[in-house]
This record gives structure tokens, sequence and C-alpha cells, in this order.
RNA sequence: CGCGGGGUAGAGCAGUCUGGUAGCUCGUCGGGCUCAUAACCCGGAGGUCAGGGGUUCAAAUCCCCUCCCCGCAACCA
């Protein structure tokens, strides 16, 4: 079920931010690595979303190729069958991570075919496509086309790595993933890749932002100053896949099939004037989120594409590091697999999206355990978040009955004077910092930054010790009954006052620190807002202006709740 | 010359581009507090920044060499 922007509240005029995760191969079920890019632009979405941009996240299914139609056929049902019953278990699988997408796009539905043909057609009226015959080696499972050189090539330095390149029937082995070769001899379509090195290379260095993290930019540079190769972009030994128009027999090769789901889902190649001005408004993407095994196909042919097709290039490209498992035994006999669900189970929705996004520099490859996972959970979401509004919220309810602390403002001026006011200042300094940080694509940055406020408050609770506030606010009290005097005629402000200030920094600091998370946890975010008596933080369009200090209003009651976050230990996560 | 990543306190990392008292989180030890989820706050211990050489007034950071580890085999991102 797509997740709907509430546009009334998007700025209607302003350009639209598109994002996209690689659309997904459903030779298989989501596991950690899919559901680490798909929750990193789930955040990323939410964020611009909350900071007022009209994102729209896209993400789906790749299902076409051959190993589809291989799988099908050993299951005795057609390719269409395997894939319908394939696809559920990633639309589940990002429902329950709360994954907020827009679009969920399959490239056997017919928009996507649509587009890929009118893209074929438009690449061949310019030129940009033309036929040969294809004599050679061929991958089946990676539906790739080595040349005779490539083969020697890796021969060459199989032999010096003491490995073979053909295996004991004499046949060569795929390169890239050691698996025999076919020999084939068919017509091909080609895509005149070998053109575009230079221009390429000339958009790399106009847009240094193109290809992110640096390294990856480095990589695919030195790809392309080595030659380009046209590409073989059609099929003709099997069927399933997307037809080719103009070339009956032949289908689209999977990868440009694959890519062209990003213009396809925002109504490229439709007729219809509807579909024609969301392109207009959608296009060229903002970002690509991709895995780096990914890039050649997203920084290199990709951008060739459009450029032979007349399009407009994406912003940016961004490749992410790999999740590394070292350290940690796993494996399914030992019944320890990290099974993204199963993790979610564990430790929450919202405590599984925090710990790959703040544990690990996007980016950069990460190792994870589940030791580290626990460790994480309880240090910044059991110990510190969880626990400051445990510990606010408590206070609320003994010291104030539960009531949010009316103030006049003179009165909070006057005490902000005189006991200062750390929460405040550091909240209104959050937003520059936060937005920085995700426009860096730096989700760790980002939650460390919001982290700092969280540590700020519990510092400040130990500094201003409410509870003793309360205690000589409770003599005040008395002494001022017995002397038939009311605090409220008193001229400075009084011990009262003082805890009223102090409790109303902290609510005001929760509320602040849980709009800020909202993006990277929703469910818990919500949830804080609630027990303030106020609604779903993620409606809400306008960050700045929401996480100004001072916007919680007085008079309205909590809910103390239970643990946001409650401690847990190796038992309760299946460790030992 | 296969490609790529990396070696900084017990663990995981930042800092390296743009040289200038070695920093963060977790763990650990001691103390404080009591509002709170045995949580929170303060303080301490713990590192010759893999090794060697060079440049420099000064190197974790720049240059050269050596050693070691990891991914490229999986549900692959």
């Amino acid at each position: 079920m797509p997740y709907h922007v509430a546009s009334e509240n998007a700025p209607a005029a302003g350009r639209s931010y598109y994002l996209t995760t690689p659309i997904y191969f459903v030779n298989g079920r989501p596991h950690l690595g899919t559901a680490y890019t798909t929750v990193a632009a789930d955040a990323l979405a939410r964020a611009m979303r909350l900071d007022g941009r009209d994102a729209w996240l896209l993400t789906g299914l790749d299902e076409h190729g051959q190993k589809v139609a291989q799988t099908a056929s050993a299951q005795g049902i057609s390719p269409q069958q395997w894939v319908d019953s394939v696809a559920p278990l990633f639309i589940d699988a990002w429902r329950d991570l709360n994954v907020s997408y827009d679009d969920f796009i399959r490239t056997t539905e017919e928009r996507h075919v649509r587009g890929v043909q009118h893209f074929f057609n438009t690449l061949y009226e310019c030129g940009a496509i033309y036929k040969s015959v294809y004599q050679g080696y061929y991958c089946v499972p990676d539906e790739t086309f080595f040349t005779d050189e490539q083969l020697a090539e890796f021969a060459l330095a199989a032999e010096e790595a003491g490995g073979a390149a053909k295996n004991e029937s004499g046949e060569w082995l795929c390169p890239d993933c050691g698996r025999p070769l076919s020999f084939v001899e068919e017509e091909n379509l080609f895509f005149r890749l070998s053109d575009y090195a230079e221009p390429l290379l000339a958009h790399y260095r106009g847009h240094p932002e193109f290809i992110c993290p640096e390294i990856r930019k480095n990589e695919v540079v030195s790809f392309v100053q080595g030659g380009l190769r046209d590409l073989s972009i059609s099929r003709t030994s099997f069927d399933w896949g997307v037809p080719i128009p103009f070339a009956p027999g032949h289908i689209s090769y999977v990868w440009v099939d694959a890519l062209i789901n990003y213009l396809s889902a925002i109504g490229y190649g439709s007729d219809d004037p509807a579909d024609q001005a969301l392109f207009t408004r959608r296009w060229p993407a903002q970002i690509h989120f991709v895995g780096k095994d990914i890039i050649r196909f997203h920084c290199v042919i990709w951008p060739a594409m459009l450029m032979a097709a007349g399009l407009p290039l994406p912003e940016k490209v961004f490749a992410h590091g790999f999740l590394l498992t070292k350290g940690e035994k796993m494996g399914k006999s030992r019944g320890n697999v990290m099974q993204p669900l199963e993790l979610a189970r564990h430790f929450t929705q919202d405590g599984y999206r925090y710990y790959f996004l703040a544990d690990i520099q996007f980016g950069a490859d990460g190792s994870i355990s589940l030791k580290r996972m626990l460790q994480v959970y309880n240090a910044d979401l059991a110990n510190s978040w969880g626990n400051l509004c445990s510990r606010v919220l408590n206070m609320t309810n003994k010291y104030l009955g539960g009531e949010i602390p009316e103030l006049w403002p003179k009165t909070y001026a006057a005490l902000s004077r005189k006991l200062g006011n750390p929460l405040g200042e550091l909240a209104e300094a959050l937003y520059d910092k936060y937005i920085a940080a995700f426009e860096a694509i730096d989700y760790a940055g980002a939650l460390a930054a919001v982290l700092e406020l969280v540590d700020r408050a519990n510092l400040y609770i130990e500094e201003t010790a409410p509870w003793t506030i309360a205690k000589e606010a409770q003599k005040e009290t008395e002494a001022a009954l017995a002397a038939g005097i009311s605090l409220d005629d008193a001229k400075a402000p009084t011990i009262n006052d003082q805890l009223c200030f102090v409790l109303y920094n902290l609510l005001e600091a929760i509320r602040v620190i849980a709009l800020y998370y909202a993006p990277v946890m929703p469910a818990s975010s919500c949830e804080i807002w609630r027990r303030l008596g106020l609604g779903d933080p993620l409606a809400l369009s306008n960050l700045k202006a929401a996480s100004t200090w001072g916007g919680l209003e007085a008079g309205g009651r909590i809910e103390v709740g239970d643990a946001l976050f409650p401690r847990k230990t190796e038992a309760d996560v299946g460790i030992g």
C-alpha cells in the first residue's frame, strides 16, 4: 500500500524531490542488503517531506530475465505466476520495516513495458542502436557476454593466481561468477556506448556530486577512461522480457529494462497528458540509491542511455557500502542468520532502522553484529533517549499532576536569564546541522547531532535536580497557604515557577527530539508526540517552524506510558 | 603488478584530503544522585596511531618499502 504524500501540505510550485532504490531482483527474498538500501532511502524521503520537500520514493522489482524464467519452469509454473508469488514478500517486508514508498513498480507492469519500448524506439530513431551478429561466450546466470579479449585476460589472470579459466570439461568459466559459459551465436542489438566515454567524463567533471562517495567516483572515472565497448542490449534465446518493437524476436537485456523503471514509474512513454505532466515534474531524479556493486550500470550505462535519449541526467547516484558480518559466526545451521524481519522483531522496527543508519557510515562498508546492535540499542535508545522520556514524563506526572506547565512569557524570559536555557539554545542550532547532514547523506551525522541534545537533556536533569526544586516548591506552597497569600501575586519568579520552567524545557526538548528522530524512527516518535498530546510529527512539512523552541502549548495533559525502548539482554535477542 | 576495503586503547569506529597537544561510543574501575528502563551524572585507568625508511621545526596525517587481515564463494546491495 503506497504511502501518499499530503500534497496539500507540499509547496505546490516547489521542485519535486525524487528518490529511488534499485528494483530488486525477484530470485530471492528481501535480505539485509536490500533492506539497508530501502530503509536508508525511506529515511531520507521522510526527512525531506518533513522539511517541506515534495519527496517521491520509488522502489520495486526487477522481474524479467532468463533466470526468472528458469526458476519458474523448475517450479512448473509460468514466470508471471512465479513473480506474482514473490512480490508480496517484498511488499510485506517494506511494510514491516515501515518504508513509506510512494510507488512500487514491477517490470512486468504494462506502464513499464510501454516505457521500455518507447525508450528503445527513441534510441533506434536517433541511431544509437545498431544490429550486429554476436558470436562468443555468454554467462546465462549473469546474462553477460564476454569477448575473446576479456577471456584471454581472464585466463592470464587465473593462471597467475594459480586457478583455471576453464573447468575439467574444458568449458570457459565466467570471470565474474565462475560458472560455466555457453557459446552462442546470435543477432543482437547494440547500443553505441563507446560514443559516450568523453561525454560521460565531461559530465563527471562538471558535476562532482554526481557519483558519491568520492571513492566510487574515482573507480568509475578510471573505468571509463579505459574506454567503453558498445553494449549488447537485446536477447533472442529466451522470451521473458520486454519485446523490442522494431526487432521481432528480440527482447530487452534485463539491465536496460531494469534501469528504465526510474522513468516508466513516473509516466515516461505515456500518451496521457497527466502522466506527461507528472514526468516533467519529477524527472530528473535527485538521487538513485544503489549498492556499490551496481555503480557501473548506474554511473556509466544509465547516464549514457539518457544522453542518447536526450533526457536530463539524475543529480546524484549514491553508492553505499556493504554490510559485513565478520566476527559473528552465522549460518543457517546455527539458526542465527540475520534476517531483517527477525532483527526488527528483536529490536523493534525503529531500533532496527536506527542501528543501521546510526552505527554505520553510509557509503563505507560496515561491520555489523547482533552484539553491537544490542549495545547501540541499549546505549542510545534504551538508556539515553527512552530513559530520558521516562524521566521527564514521570516527573511531569509526579510534580505537576501531568499537566504541561503554563508560564507567563515574562516569567519564562526572566528565568532563562537567571538560570540559562542550554536546551533551547542547542535545539535551535540543531536544524542547520541536521539538514546539512541529510543533504550530505550522512545519517550517522544527523543522528549523532540529535543524540547530543538527548545527552544534554539528561545532563540538564542532573544540573537542575527537579526533585530538589519540587521539595522546596512544596514548602513554598505550604508557607504561602499558611500565610494566606497567593503565589500568583508574587513579583519575582517563585520556586514553583522554577520547577515549571525546568520541566517545560525538558518536555519541549523531548518534543523536538522526537520530531528530529521521526524520519528514522517513525513509530516511537509518533508515540511520544501522542503522549505529549500532539499529532503525528510526520504529517508535518515544516521542520524548521515545527522545531522552533517554545512550540509546546501549555495546559495539555501528558501520558506517562510504558518504556519506549525497554532494555534488552543478550538472551532476549538470542545471543549466547 | 587481478580488483577493492582495511590495520588508531579490551571491542567498534572518527580523525588522514586541508601536517601542529590522539578523540568518540561501548566495556572496565572508583565516586555521586535518586526523577528514571540496575538507568542518569562526575572522575580514573587503558594507545610507542601494523612495521621500517624518507620529507619537515613538527607526521596517525605527505612520500617510498615491507608485513598482516578482510570482501570478490552466498539470499548478492
